[in-house]
DNA sequence: CTTTAATCAGATAAAAAAATCCGATTATGT
DNA sequence: ACATAATCGGATTTTTTTATCTGATTAAAG
């Protein structure tokens, strides 16, 4: 199998992203994320703590509690849920799997994948999640 | 974590780049894939067994025996190696794990990461595995 | 012909990732 | 106050991936 993001990371981004569509100060439930982005919702649930100890999103706790984004979502590009799940090891590994692939020990495609690499990671940081609301909104009336 | 292919992709180009980079004709052992790529032993002759079984490789069994390609180097490229072992989804699925990320029902960044794929796919089919065989030998060389 | 060095095939084990379970805590609404 | 509905934290289970073990087969070399 081949994989980009693992699935915790795919959900991470699939919820602040749905975040960013809600209404600025409404709470979600970790169960609305589960039954709208059909994820399990204790597996959601656990990213979302996650995702709240890196201080992307605050909770609270109790009846009509759930998740909101802890910052403006002007400010928030899916970079920071990558950096926050995955982290950003894959911007600097070796695609083919060699250790130590540099500028000084290259393998052999060392340069057409960094620039890949980097226009991945300028993507990445380019589109903060309120530039893509209205895609976003598209999305989940889709599924 | 974060993976772009699988260990046994990543191993599995390597080995055939490793091929590529030996004298036509003579045969390599698993052991020796093994002690030069540092790869398990008992793993890279699991793929190996497979990359044969895909028709990109041919084998020997008996002493002296060994794996060599199958065809002329300037025939396969890195992409034929990801086809055999991790398949072709990658190209095919939405980046944020949203079910059916199509061009009707396009996830948020569906364009933008479109045009990264084609040309990550671009470059897996462009380079054959002797075209790159002089850095391949000095990547080997450094290992 | 026998020893040796290699692949082959299938089962098994270990590690990592994905998903689930359970009980505790917290806050809201009745 | 109490019932309810939510997060929290830690342990556990399941699934997938990675790696290993074992014994059989094959062929070259002595």
């Amino acid at each position: 199998m081949t994989v980009i993001f693992s699935k915790k990371c795919e959900y991470g981004m699939q919820a602040v992203l749905y975040l960013a569509a809600q209404e600025k100060g409404i709470l979600t439930s970790a169960e609305e994320f589960s039954k709208v982005l059909k994820i399990p919702r204790e597996f959601i649930s656990k990213i979302l703590q996650s995702l709240r100890e890196s201080g992307l999103i605050h909770s609270s706790k109790g009846k009509s509690g759930g998740f909101g984004l802890a910052k403006d979502p002007s400010r928030i590009k899916l970079i920071d849920v990558v950096s926050a799940i995955d982290g950003l090891d894959i911007f600097n590994s070796c695609v083919l799997g060699f250790p130590e692939c540099s500028p000084t020990h290259p393998c052999p495609v060392h340069e057409t994948w960094g620039t890949l690499r980097t226009q991945t990671y300028n993507m990445l940081s380019s589109e903060t999640i309120d530039k893509v609301k209205q895609k976003t909104l598209d999305k989940i009336k889709s599924l």
